[in-house]
DNA sequence: TATGAATGAGACTTCATTCAT
DNA sequence: AATGAATGAAGTCTCATTCAT
């Protein structure tokens, strides 16, 4: 607002490139998934992302801001991946069941997988980080679309909910614990059976207790 | 060759110190679960436990194996501080509920939810750690006293319950995902009220889909 | 990649300096000399140059290459220093001893006859040194200088040469090897009357070996 | 001389054991000429001994004495070895060849070629040594050998060697210089033909030079 | 006498950050 | 704005030596 005027003839004063600061955030995000928040240099961010150290300074200041930068931009980026396909073939189970898969399909993908085991890691070390944290907790679409779904249900008579968020909750979380104690925290792949097995478990608990 | 040389085998005459070895332990559990590994320096450790730096390195050889030590003997603390307390009032709803209490309550002490941080922090970067830990998984005291109460309530014909270590590993996994998210990972106090919603909910999810 | 990264390539703004460079290789230069490659520390030689230690890793990435940094700019600041100064009076035994003093003059100078100790003794733990030192071997200027006096004589008939290359080469080493043991391999001064007999001696078998 | 005594029935004080001081110079010996001085360190020759690091102390005092009495001993070892074959089949030419090429191989051979590299590098920073290899300087045995040879020549007419020692001297110095820049200072072997060369020119040469 | 656990100093190297250009 | 040379602090680990046994 008060650089990027629109007016004629003004001299190049050399603005900061938006084009350098998305690959510092790169990198940043690469080296940092990668190795963690210490393990990872200032020097070898700037170096993968082809640009000065200082450029690096001059754009988010020092290495916390520019973690704190490639969190939020990861977990934006995650948010917008989330295609919101959930389908209602009338079997709840099933359809449950394929929406708990996708749901580890998502979560336990590495990047992701990444992302989160950083965000732990940092989180006691960084305030910042909790405020963050705190208020992305819960607002998540696919939980959202699960939510929707127990609704509809209920109104169906297909299943007896009262309580629909805590439903999709408990449907999310169950899969995600078994799922990331199961794969070591991500570090470890999935195989499609098992990841049905256990959705299909968290599934059932849920229909089950949910029966009409 | 090591311990006999040239002339006849004579008894060692100094041990290594148990009492050192176990503060340089105590030192290094406390500064890793406080500040985390990279976070940490050997140095600090050695400064803390008040020994010298090479006394560190000659009970430990280096940092990971120290750190791979505190791990271990952190783990084996907590396992063995899992008091086998699980009432059975012939009210499951309620019995579950305290169990997964107490399961909480374990979980998210400090000092066992920052092992927890650390863990999976650092378990990218020490394959022995991921071997530790995949060794561990479900060998838990606790876990198997609820399976039995499951086991128990089948009999009892108070619930029907055909994979009583699902369902055990189900109550558990609820209330930890939960608990964790709502703490921040155990970075935040949890109130006796919050705790008891959590294991109420969860104890609540698995008696309503087991009811016979 | 490593030049341009995401914006247009700039011209490098700032230079290593030469000068700090050649402060540090001057300071290594002394203090390898001076103590070996073991027994001096990059600390001492940042320290003697006047420059951060960084500034040492900056310039020569480690301790090795600054090394072998040393030994190749020492060796050739000797090679420039070889003035080809080698009178032909008509009398060989002469000319071959005053040409032998010079190459003993040369080669137990103090800080040459270091350089020479110190590369005997890190040869074994240097292999890119052993490779520096084989392409070195017999391209020595005054050598060269020797060899064309010997065919002179011969081409005159003041001397019989069939292989002047090889009577340099005797020449010299003999000189050398004589001149190493009487001062312990440059560790002692060599009087002006010994460093005489010495050279003359060798002088003199040559000229007997190869009189007409 | 004052503990040793023959005397029976002497409580068995614990003498310093001999057979470890042996095993600790051996165990020295090695890993000082396969390492250095600097890079060597008193645990790993305690442990190459297969004895406690005290008593590497008791025996020797500190690393430097320690180090001395494994240059001497090694000396003594070598001189021992020296065995003196030296022929003398009325050619001198080629019995000087040989003489030669006894020589090389001796000096050459990696433990003593090691050694010679060590003394050198070490020469500087212990005065000790000097005085050492001072006292040794030109007490050789084989170089005996050879001087008696040229004196027997110079009786029976088939040299003409005014000074029998300077000229054992010579064959010996230059075979040796040669072989050494040839080696890379024994640190790369040398072919018989290549020895046999080497060996061939300085005996021609000295042949040559005093020829009656 | 002999052991090896323990020490304090110091080794090489890398870090986040600033400064001169 | 951007570069990367330079800094000073701090990192892990090893050393020669001593001390308690």
């Amino acid at each position: 607002m008060s650089s990027s005027g629109v007016g004629p003839g003004r001299p190049p004063v050399r603005q900061k490139s938006p084009a350098k600061r998305a690959a510092i955030v790169a990198a940043a995000t690469k080296l940092f998934l990668d190795q963690g928040y210490e393990r990872t240099s200032v020097d070898a961010i700037a170096a993968e992302a082809g640009v000065g150290k200082q450029t690096v300074y001059g754009h988010f200041g020092d290495k916390e801001q520019l973690f704190l930068a490639v969190v939020e931009e990861t977990r934006r980026e995650q948010e917008a991946a989330l295609t919101g396909v959930l389908q209602d073939t009338g079997d709840p189970l099933a359809d449950l069941t394929a929406a708990a898969e996708l749901v580890l399909e998502g979560v336990l993908s590495p990047p992701i997988a990444a992302l989160h085991r950083l965000t732990i890691a940092e989180l006691p070390h960084h305030p910042e980080l909790q405020r963050l944290w705190r208020d992305r907790t819960g607002r998540n679409r696919r939980e959202e679309l699960i939510t929707e779904y127990f609704r509809n249900c209920d109104a169906k008579g297909l299943l007896r909910v009262d309580d629909a968020e805590l439903a999709a909750r408990q449907l999310t979380y169950l899969t995600l614990a078994e799922g990331r104690v199961v794969t070591l925290q991500g570090t470890q792949p999935l195989s499609k059976a098992e990841r049905h097995r256990i959705a299909h478990d968290a599934a059932d608990l849920l229909v089950r207790a949910h029966r009409p």
